[in-house]
RNA sequence: GCCGAGGUGACGGAAUUGGUAGACGUGCGAGACUUAAAAUCUCGUGGAGGCAACUUCGUGCGGGUUCGAGUCCCGCCCUCGGCACCA
């Protein structure tokens, strides 16, 4: 009688696990439904209640899909390769290999008690070779199509994890730049790397066509990638110093419309440009200058106050209106960003204001807005409400109309052009570390030195001979054969390039990973000419294992191919896919950019990898982020023994909207444990009472209903509410509604029976399905209660069957008042009888209205 | 600075998207059971006034639209998230 969760919840995990419940057929399914979750590193401390959140509210998701009556797909796996998980081996001791092995057993113990539908026939971990395998091969495809690039940078370098990280992986913390995973303040440091060239998409990538995403994730990814448009505008330079004379060069604006309030050009100290415009006068003063730039780091130059800059003894000739304004050197200008070279309006931009009183540069006046004064201080750059003045013929336009205007004028006479920047970088993919998949390419110094590559090979064509698409242009294949001399892919049939056990994996922070001092690992033939030639030693990022996941999980049988082509195009793209918010930079942005590009060589036939996404909140932990340092992270594994893992499911849940995380209480638990006894009580006795057909329209409207009508009409109404709340992914407002039946249920213990029992198993069965199991069983039901669809929770099949609106009385409006009558369906009707509460009885003057008009949506007119 | 989200009891949060504000759950108070505690159950629980039925005020602040505003419009204040010497 007692509600005995521990033997409860393990009697319905060992069921599923032999009758495979969850597990899908991949290959037949009629009605495929992908439900994913974004699978756990496999952390320290196992699997934390974060995890379990997330993952609980995936799964409820999951199973009202799997009651609507789809096969539900739910798989799962670890994301174990990477700098997380061989941290945490070195601060052990344990080597990867065996610490690995150890939180794979622990972490799939963890998820088993959950209680998820886990189809666990497809579990898949990134270090297995068999899947590391394929993203070797996307390596490879993507670097036979122009996707991979190895070149000279300047990168963010994390001295406690002794590897380059990508800008992705770099957060701002007071002022400074640290390591996403190890929180040390990064350096910038010169390397030579791989990257792919994912800002071949940065316009594709802008594009959510098709998708259902959160607008604050979207956003997240739009201002990351950091599109603007604007123009390039060329200057003359006089005079031209050197042998090699830059005749002109260009400044990237957004604001062409102030051009004739340009009083300087401003150089990065990086730019390429800047040794000839250097002047004999100047050179001391510039050489000067560079030599303290130079001794600034990132942070400093960043946060210096002053605009400081030195002139270059040179001028640039205004392509408007032939003024002479003074070139400078300032490191305010980055290089990596535009042209590297900006024009200086110092009356329409904070920045340059500053520079010119610094320096003392004229301050011209070109945009007028609401008769203010001209500085920035008093004018929004961006307002395009202001006119421009001072600018001889585009005095007078408005800012919009002078912008398109001095573009088009300019680029008639060939001295400006239209231009795109966007901020987002490439991909750095190589990691100087020892944990992660080896980077399949070999470098043959006799064929460098011949100019010999991959690309320099008759059949270097494209990606697959099958496939027969190349995305490599000529241009860019004569351009790759000069910069990958003596780089060759690993030929497919030789992958994977399996991750050498190696007993001194430390990083040895040289700009190289532990396998550089491998020689049985790095040593090779050059598969072109066979002279002796070099692995490559470097690993490559975590996220590139966790950016194509998604595809292997309904082909991890799939031996030949990375991902079967029939049952992809049955499953993929995923249907619904939750996870946190704080990968919309990382992972989120990786796998659509890895997607897209399967997309174009032919692989895949669609472009976005997730129909729809969801952002979970985070889970803190009296009201901070729980984290190893302060100790304060929940492991669910206690409180699953104590609570259960259906209380500690509907807890979780319950703490408000799973978009919004909360604040993990021990206090809580205890309500949802007092719920789930309470409710399994009254199943017990109702379940006693044989079934007696539930008729859905007894009594409706009538003011003498009896005790079980109320309790059926309770019933409807929750149906109605919980199919809507879950299909809307507001569960603690499903759960509330549960919760006020299970108090009218108390209060008429009498009126309910085993067909009710039943229904309330199916109710319950995606937030609670051990208990929902329980009761379908205790109410005769035969199997699983998942094993069959329920096409009532569908909230469309559910008609009204009553309807609060609004009322008009008399054809005046004098009153608004809430009224319940008996109306069914959507239509238009006249209601003869109407019942009406005491306070509109009143209001009518004590009669009851003799008709009501009821129009779905309007206001009801009532007749006395 | 730019972009986005949001401010409702002691707390987490509801409110059919313009219709009885505070569902549901914590917490608290009172009671039942118990030698006692825990657990469990019952009742109460926005403020002020009243023995009471009831009255009145109340959704960050100030205005507005409306028969009716937590919800819509205008102007502020505050909190959180993203980007940021990005031209």
């Amino acid at each position: 009688m007692m509600y005995d969760h521990q033997s409860l919840e393990k009697k319905w995990q060992s069921c599923w696990k032999k009758e495979k419940t969850f597990q899908p057929d991949l290959k037949k399914a009629g009605k495929p439904f992908y439900n994913l979750m974004m699978f756990p590193y496999p952390s320290a401390e196992g699997l934390h209640v974060g995890n379990m959140y997330a993952f609980t509210g995936a799964d409820i998701y999951g199973r009202f899909m799997r009651l609507k009556g789809y096969d539900v797909f739910e798989p799962i796996g670890l994301d174990g390769f990477g700098i997380h998980s061989e941290n945490y081996a070195l601060k052990t001791g344990r080597h990867p290999f065996k610490q690995a092995e150890r939180s794979q057993k622990n972490f799939y113990r963890q998820l088993h008690a959950i209680g998820n539908q886990f189809a666990w026939d497809n579990h898949l971990e990134t270090y297995d070779p068999d899947y590391y395998r394929w993203t070797q091969w996307i390596f490879v495809q993507f670097f036979k199509n122009g996707l991979v690039e190895r070149k000279k940078a300047t990168l963010n370098w994390c001295p406690s994890c002794k590897t380059v990280l990508s800008d992705e992986q770099v957060e701002p913390k007071e002022g400074k730049n640290v390591c996403e995973r190890c929180k040390a303040e990064v350096e910038r440091r010169e390397t030579e790397q791989w990257f792919f060239k994912i800002t071949d998409y940065a316009e594709k990538l802008l594009d959510y066509h098709g998708t259902k995403w959160p607008k604050t994730t979207r956003q997240i990814q739009t201002n990351w990638i950091g599109k603007s448009e604007g123009a390039t505008v060329l200057w003359r330079i006089k005079p031209c110093q050197g042998s090699d004379p830059v005749v002109e060069f260009g400044t990237f604006t957004t604001t062409i419309d102030t051009i004739f309030g340009v009083t300087f050009i401003v150089v990065s100290p990086e730019s390429p440009y800047l040794e000839k415009l250097v002047t004999e006068e100047q050179k001391k003063t510039v050489d000067a200058y560079l030599e303290k730039v130079k001794g600034k780091t990132e942070v400093e130059r960043m946060e210096a106050k002053e605009k400081d800059g030195v002139f270059t003894g040179s001028y640039a000739v205004s392509p408007v209106n032939g003024r002479e304004v003074p070139i400078w050197v300032a490191d305010y200008v980055l290089m990596n960003y535009g042209t590297g070279v900006v024009m200086g309006v110092p009356a329409h931009d904070r920045r340059d204001l500053e520079f010119a009183r610094k320096n003392k540069l004229e301050i011209i006046q070109v945009i007028e807005s609401k008769g203010k004064s001209f500085v920035y201080d008093e004018v929004d750059k961006h307002s395009v409400k202001g006119k421009i003045v001072n600018s001889e013929n585009y005095t007078g336009l408005s800012i919009l109309a002078g912008r398109e205007k001095i573009t088009d004028d300019l680029i008639k006479e060939g001295k400006a052009k239209r231009t795109v920047n966007y901020k987002l970088r490439d991909w750095c993919i190589s990691r100087q570390r020892y944990w992660g998949p080896p980077i399949p390419m070999i470098y043959c110094p006799k064929c460098a030195k011949e100019g010999n590559s991959w690309f320099t090979k008759s059949n270097s064509s494209g990606s697959d001979p099958a496939k027969d698409v190349s995305l490599l242009t000529k241009e860019r294949r004569q351009k790759l054969a000069q910069e990958m001399a003596g780089w060759y892919p690993e030929a497919p049939k030789n992958l994977p390039v399996e991750l050498p056990y190696v007993e001194d994996y430390q990083p040895r922070g040289k700009g190289q990973s532990p396998l550089a001092g491998v020689r049985s690992f790095y040593q090779a033939k050059c598969p072109a000419c066979g002279a002796e030639a070099r692995r490559e030693t470097d690993v490559s990022d975590t996220f590139l294992d966790s950016a194509w996941y998604f595809l292997r999980y309904p082909s991890t049988d799939c031996k030949d191919q990375p991902f079967d082509p029939k049952t992809t195009k049955r499953w993929l793209p995923v249907g619904m896919y939750i996870g946190g918010q704080e990968h919309a930079c990382l992972h989120l942005l990786y796998a659509r950019f890895v997607t897209m590009a399967l997309h174009d060589l032919g692989y895949l036939d669609f472009i976005e990898p997730f129909k729809e996404f969801f952002a979970h909140g985070l889970i803190i932990k009296d009201g901070t982020k729980m984290s190893k340092s302060k100790g304060n992270i929940i492991v669910p594994d206690d409180y699953i023994g104590k609570y259960g893992a259906d209380a500690l499911r509907m807890y979780l849940m319950f703490l408000g909207p799973i978009t919004q995380g909360g604040d993990f209480r021990d206090a809580g638990m205890q309500g949802m444990k007092r719920f789930l006894s309470r409710l399994y009580q009254l199943a017990q006795k109702s379940a006693k009472k044989e079934a007696k057909p539930i008729s859905k329209d007894a009594g409706m409207g009538s003011s003498d209903v009896t005790l079980s009508e109320n309790l059926i009409k309770k019933l409807h109404q929750t149906i109605r509410k919980m199919g809507t709340d879950y299909g809307k992914k507001k569960y603690n407002t499903a759960l509330a509604a549960l919760m006020k039946l299970t108090n009218v249920w108390q209060a008429y213990p009498e009126s309910a029976n085993k067909d009710f029992v039943g229904i309330v198993a199916r109710l319950i069965a995606p937030v609670a399905p051990h208990l929902a199991e329980e009761f379908w069983l205790i109410s005769g039901g035969k199997g699983s209660v998942f094993a069959a669809a329920w096409p009532e929770f569908d909230p469309e099949l559910v008609k009204e069957s009553e309807a609060e609106v609004v009322i008009q009385i008399n054809g005046k409006l004098r009153e608004t008042i809430k009224l319940e009558l008996a109306v069914a369906g959507n239509q238009e009707k006249v209601l003869e009888k109407v019942h009406v509460s005491r306070k509109v009885q009143k209001h009518l003057g004590g009669r009851e209205p003799k008709k009501v008009i009821f129009v779905p949506g309007k206001l009801i007119n009532l007749v006395v």
